[in-house]
DNA sequence: GATGAATGAGCGTTCATTCAT
DNA sequence: TATGAATGAACGCTCATTCAT
């Protein structure tokens, strides 16, 4: 199986890099099957350990979920703060960099599986649930009205509703993360990821310009 | 006790009303905890009835679910399509109307439930998945296809990728619809749901409008 | 098996008598194993259901636990507090019904393995134990202490410790009892029961006896 | 770590010792829990070394209960068959040294739990019953009868069953032993471990004494 | 010798499914 | 038609046992 590890690998080096071994096996069953549907025979499988040895790192099948999550978080905040420094002085260019940096870095990788999870999720865990939206979501929409404000002071921007644009900016990639872990795995489709993603920043640009600014 | 349907509902339409009151039911269920996690014995006790009643209509907790995605998708069909009809003169209005009735009819109510559900489940039911991408989601683009292409040939909009817009431009209404039924229930948010519609309406109708045409 | 019922047994009755017939099979397999090597299995085996049945009337294996001492209990509450009516005038008789009675009605029945029960897992579960010495022994105790009392006030009996003496005189029943649901199911040995419950009476009659009172 | 032993503990005798000290630790730890809730875990934690180290010096779980009862069997025996020699000429004497001995030495200490122990797992562990029954049991009671012999010769006891009555005696104190190691730590008693001691050997010796003897 | 990470068989518990009433 | 008691396969979790270090 693809999951199957080395099994040459040093023990000492084995037993630190495990818990991450393990949560990224999870988060791939998870995601695939739904927390509820995910049997810990499939995770242990497809991390390539005994049933036995997910006890040594996890106290219970939630407590794993969780460390998904939490696991799934950390780059997803560190990533995405960085961006403000750099291209700080072209909001376009740092909006378009969001945006994409986050198709990039998260929703195209098995990371956006997380963003699928929770939303699927998110009623059989309430708490993990507001924690997500604390230390995640809200974050997230903070970049981008930042650099949407930027954008407005520039005059670069129309002037739009600081608190429902970043939502509506994020969610056609939300979606297609979702689509990505749902029908894109069983169905086809007659649209591209990248006629997809021109379209939608096309779209996004094309309706926050403002009408005196110069056409990219 | 609590389950007991109203004994004031005739007899003879509660015969045949009672594939529709389970499906409601196990839709309700279903949504909130996820196929797997959702019991028969919850769906059930929403409905009113016995768990063994179930059985007698559905020959199993699979062909429950078959049912329930098979007619919250009736309605987003039929729906959907007689608007081509309507407003035959006006891309604008006609794609204003789609949408803003797609969220009306379906993504605000319980049936928005069906487009988590099979978000969420797809890769569990991939002939489900199927039949649905055929039967609801090509339909639906199809819809919004029409729609800008009449709107572009009238010079109305931009030319617009005609395959990826659609898409696009439904992503946002599908993404509020998961989080009605994921993080709403939980957590609070600062937007709600009429300025995100109304910024979304303002997005797109402005990223769509050709550099000539008259502002609304 | 001899546990199996009968399989003819109207289902009415069955659901009624079901409990009593559960912890009537789990208390004979608790004392056997004890109850942590008693396998859910084997009660169910043994009362002729499956093991998911038992979950239809106990929530969980403590449950059972705490249903099997509750039952056995009762009786021996009941049984005993009568006693006192009877034989009033004559302590020795009385105190040979006491725990006579004892044996006849619960250790050798049984019921007597509840006792043994009690005994080897009462540090498991010291709220049931705590229950236990209130509604059984102490209860138990102050039988024997009122028929003790009773015939030192009538010269019968020597005086004695009224405290103390109570669990010395029936320690040598429960012992036997203990015996009984341990080495007495594996090993031989050399004294039969009624010579034992013979040289038993006949020393605590001998050992209690006031030394003016006439030999009976 | 917690569970790291005594540093100061000479090296050669630590290796030598080691077999008693995980018996130790395994006896309490089988007495509290019993043998099938009684986790090698704790049993290694209690002894200070890790759960591998058991399996050194013992087979298996089993095997380590065997051990248990075989290492408290030995002083059992040992120290009781001296008596006998000493107290040759007072029976009296001699039945309260073998009764009082057995308690001092046994059944109020740890070595009472192996008592406890093999009256409640003597059904799982059959063969070590019997082994238990002969070399333990018969073996005390034959000291018990040979007292009760020779005190009949010399007219200072009753003429008793001498098969029934050992098991009689021997068990007050059996059952203070299974009280101490049941509920007496998990609930209070109105009677002192003295007064039931002194209340017991007052009735036994009343019970036993001639018509004719000397009162002591 | 000693460790503790890893294993996997086994058990308590759940729940979709069946069927006698 | 409707019920709900009964079932048993399946899964989360435990823990005696092993073995590389």
């Amino acid at each position: 199986m693809s999951g199957t590890p080395a099994k040459a690998a040093p023990r000492r080096r084995r037993k630190e890099a495990r818990p991450q071994e393990l949560t990224a096996a999870a988060l791939a069953v998870f995601v695939e099957k739904g927390f509820s549907a995910a049997k810990l025979d499939d995770v242990a499988a497809r991390a390539g350990v005994s049933k036995g040895t997910l006890y040594l790192y996890f106290d219970s099948k939630e407590a794993l979920f969780k460390a998904v999550i939490q696991e799934g978080v950390v780059p997803a905040i560190e990533e995405g703060e960085a961006m403000l420094e750099n291209n700080a002085d072209d909001p376009v260019q740092l909006l378009r960099c969001i945006l994409f940096g986050w198709w990039e870095r998260i929703g195209s990788t098995e990371l956006g599986g997380v963003s699928k999870l929770m939303l699927s999720e998110a009623r059989n865990f309430p708490e993990v649930a507001a924690y997500y939206q604390e230390a995640v979501i809200q974050r997230g929409l903070n970049l981008i009205r930042t650099a949407l404000a930027r954008g407005i002071a520039q005059g670069m921007f129309r002037p739009v509703d600081l608190e429902a644009t970043p939502p509506v900016l994020i969610a056609p990639l939300l979606h297609l993360t979702m689509w990505h872990h749902s029908f894109a795995a069983c169905c086809d489709s007659n649209v591209s990821v990248e006629s997809y993603l021109n379209t939608y920043f096309d779209l996004v640009m094309n309706g926050l310009r403002a009408p005196g600014a110069i056409r990219e």
